[in-house]
DNA sequence: GATGAATGAGCATTCATTCAT
DNA sequence: CATGAATGAATGCTCATTCAT
């Protein structure tokens, strides 16, 4: 089967024939949706909605997205105004397409088959990237808790949400049943971790002018680890 | 002399008189100026002044700083448009002056005289106060963390920043000096005191309704000071 | 009962306690709520709708409706374009409620009491008011016939349709009755009158500049009531 | 000569040569100008602009002028937007091109040789062939009266004037000669008749689906013709 | 002071037109 | 020639700000 053949094909096969999770199978329809559009764009298009989605992340680290306009993206993509609306239907639509794309990269990226490793080195792993890559794309963050609470979030957009919480919480589980995480509530868990790592990766952005060590990694983890760990 | 008297001559005053550090007369000129606005004025625009700012953080909170309009802010707020004009001379100043407030009023009522306790109480009593505090009024953070980086924000503004950080800091390399906190970059405990109990309250707002239990309270603490104690 | 009272109250009213046919009801109904939105009106309000309606009119007759922008009518209206989104949500609501009003302005003004008046007498003076309204106000036409096909009309609008040509339905009827009107297809009759009134209004105005006198009053009703009567 | 050699030769030629009015030479001149595009053309490019006309009539008959895009007519030709700009230098040429088709070919096909008839089997033929027309394609009416005031008429087009007219006065002229035809003001009984076919014939589209019957078409002509005889 | 209707600059969006393929 | 994606000027619409009451 190809999988720039037909999307609703897909989908429906991944619906009746994959052995997995519900919760796995959803994830992966999704990702599939979004890659399903890329795939099945020439070049030079995919090109194009790279230097939109670029140009947008840019812009909001710069002004928020209080201070987006259609025209200043354009601008900083390199392309007339108009070409924006022969991608995306207005402004609103252009904004929760970024989003979107923003949620389900994040997951693919940081989920690997880490499945066999001790959990505290599959953490490990999982915070190393994660770090990296917030540091790397910063914006992504400023982008994503500015776009949730902004008038332009459509309600499914709202519903869309965060495949690495759900990876977190089935390592934490495995690691509580193993007996070498506290057993504590996940989100309280979650929360130290996600909050640890996004308002360190911000720091080294800003204060450190993005240079991330491996010393600062491992120290990081560190601390994180001491704080769960039983 | 009068505080209420005249803004200038006791800027000066403190400028040219005290014996201060520059930082600290900095801070106490910045809070001053704050106070004055307040001190000079009646009970009904004061009254007023938090109808306004009550109601941005309420929209804040629904539409973010992008949805902000001046109309919606002042019907939130059950007043004519017009009449936010009065109070201030634009949007740009409503927004600054908002910030201005927050920003000055975490420090005064998280800091209170509690050096001669044992570090951790210490650590303990600022996460219970800034913990009840984010959780009972979360709109807080939101607009904080999405007007530092909006078109709004002015020049003087930018540099405005958190006595919490530094307190936190005074705390933390006398616990080093003790040996009861691990030797470690600052900004990194910072990170994780701060990301957790962002995170954390955020989801208590969102996900627990608001209710936050002692219990909660001691066992996020807990894992925060696991990380950070030597 | 005051008509500026309750709106609903006075349309239940209607339905319920008068005694008249449901068509006639209807068009009761659709006059008292137009009435309403201008009764209820200050004066000020009521002169700056007309001011717009003029405007729209007046450029309609001049660049057609694929012609009108925004601003030109709010330049012609001597009223800033934001104001027209005072009174209109957005342009089609502008068009719709124009249509609406031409649409109930025109039966009002030409149905009066003359039931009691030989066949003919009141098909003249039926002609002679429309006559002279038309030419009066020729840009009426104009706009009406090219509403109805524009993008701009709303499906209510639609239905909305013309208590004129049921009440010259109803006078032939009598005529037939009286065998003084000849016994043809209503619609043929009406197509005649109305199809005579537009175009020889339209050409009063456009090559007559506008000079409607007795003489051709009289001619005119004599042609049409030549080809009718029996 | 051959009537595709040379167009600019053909109208010297007309113009000095044929022993005709000035008035006859200009409409032979319009005419010609107009069959020279076609006669120049493949057959592909001559079923294209029908294409292309077809489309824009439908389209003027569901949106009006007002709600006409050159993409939309594109589509509904079934060709790419920019074809378009190779037939027409830019919309109001497409336009105007079309409305001058319209007008050159009402008369033609209207006016035969019928001048040896009695004036009531002259005026009855031309009524039946008008009606059968402007029921065959009432688009034509739409089209051709929001045209005349739309921002794309030209000044030349705007000049051009229905031969209708102008024959239907030589009939009533003939008729009035002859005491057939009431002794009355040419265009009052022009704009009857013309009023009238064009009101029944919007009637017959509309409301009876454009179903025209023979006894339909006698019993107008008889109203006409009612009205206007001596 | 307080009001909220009016203003018009500024931004979102459309669509006639172009041009590389 | 035909195409249709790209363009950007033109237009619809919004909303911070003003000002007569």
């Amino acid at each position: 089967m190809n999988i720039t053949s037909n999307n609703t094909t897909m989908i429906r096969y991944i619906q009746n024939n994959l052995q997995l999770t519900n919760h796995i199978k959803h994830s992966i329809i999704l990702i599939y949706e979004y890659l399903f559009i890329f795939l099945n764009m020439s070049d030079s298009k995919t090109k194009r909605l790279h230097q939109i989605f670029d140009a947008t992340l840019q812009l909001t680290g710069k002004v928020g997205i209080a201070g987006l306009k259609m025209s200043s993206i354009a601008k900083e993509a390199s392309i007339a105004t108009g070409t924006l609306y022969i991608y995306f239907k207005n402004k609103e639509e252009l904004l929760n397409a970024l989003y979107f794309k923003l949620q389900n990269e994040s997951a693919p990226a940081i989920i690997q088959d880490i499945h066999h490793l001790a959990i505290n080195i599959q953490l490990y792993k999982m915070w190393k990237i994660a770090l990296e890559r917030l540091v790397d794309n910063n914006l992504r963050i400023v982008f994503l808790e500015q776009f949730v609470i902004s008038p332009y979030i459509s309600e499914s957009n709202k519903k869309i949400d965060i495949g690495f919480k759900n990876y977190l919480k089935q390592i934490l589980e495995q690691g509580k049943s193993e007996n070498l995480i506290k057993n504590l509530d996940n989100d309280m868990l979650i929360s130290l971790i996600i909050g640890f790592v996004r308002s360190f990766s911000t720091h080294i952005v800003n204060d450190r002018n993005g240079c991330l060590s491996e010393k600062s990694i491992d120290e990081s983890f560190s601390l994180c680890w001491n704080a769960i760990k039983m």
